[in-house]
DNA sequence: CAAATCTTGATGAATCAAGTCAGGAATCTA
DNA sequence: TAGATTCCTGACTTGATTCATCAAGATTTG
């Protein structure tokens, strides 16, 4: 799995949504300006993720964004599958983009066996951490208090 | 951390020469039809590799390509790292190849320390498996019965 | 010297990543 | 109803990267 800056974007972005989960919708701005997400480039964002079921939007001078499931209900690895593609290192351990490599025989693969188990550790690390996770470690590392970077009086 | 073709070419290549761990040299022509890989674009690997101290090169008739050290002393975490980069998922979470993300405060970032988790995961993986493991694991997967496409008599 | 090999540097096509743009459609408020 | 604000749609641009391919040179052995 690598990270694209759509998927950090994408990833902040839902963020900011599951933070606001009580308001009706989030302006697209609101995120942008907050995140410092160019506001062109969240907007193709957002809309990939509203055709995968993801967020729900609602137009008009009222308009925005919102989370369509509760965040908890929302695993990190829907989030990049949808954005990034696949999170296994080679497609052909992939389960959902799955494609076939160029070794004779893959069941007997051993490059194929080793990246299996990196893709099977990694996607369930992912599977199991949802956006509400997300936002419960936010809020920890908020309560640490500030880096001493300057403690000398 | 996502393979690139380039990627596991190299880690084919150098399973080939592991194997090949008696021989002075192997050359480059039996690599690449060995494993079936483009031959133009292997050399460009190797002298990747070799730059990088994984192997060592012979010229002339006698010529080929053998690992620089044991196989054994070979992680797989070093190859992939010289040629694909990082194993991190996002360049912040790096060790080798860090680079400042846009997010304003990365000691408090939570979609940092969960991504810090997956490639500290990865990378221990990575840096525990070697060439000489890959090759073991070849050898016991080679000893596994063919499988049964077409057992009906 | 001939043949096989690695060495070096250039080049090329296709794809992708990140971001931009224009114009349209919906919704609320005055 | 007018106007402001928002999302919607689809095309476009720019630069880098990926996956190679090629030519000419250097080295080594028979």
């Amino acid at each position: 799995m690598k990270l694209s800056v759509r998927g950090e974007y994408a990833l902040r972005a839902l963020q900011v949504l599951a933070r606001h989960s009580g308001d009706a919708v989030v302006p697209m701005q609101t995120i942008a300006t907050e995140q410092n997400i160019p506001r062109r480039f969240l907007e193709q964002i957002l809309h990939g993720l509203k055709a995968a079921g993801v967020v729900e939007s609602r137009r008009g001078i009222t308009g925005g964004y919102r989370l369509a499931r509760p965040a908890s209900e929302i695993p990190l690895a829907t989030i990049i599958r949808h954005v990034d593609g696949a999170l296994a290192p080679l497609s052909c351990v992939s389960h959902q983009f799955y494609e076939k490599c160029s070794c004779p025989d893959e069941a007997r693969c051993a490059l194929r066996s080793v990246m299996k188990e990196v893709r099977d550790t990694v996607a369930a690390m992912m599977e199991r951490m949802t956006l509400a996770d997300l936002v419960a470690r936010a809020e920890a590392l908020q309560a640490q208090p500030m880096e001493p970077v300057d403690f000398v009086i």
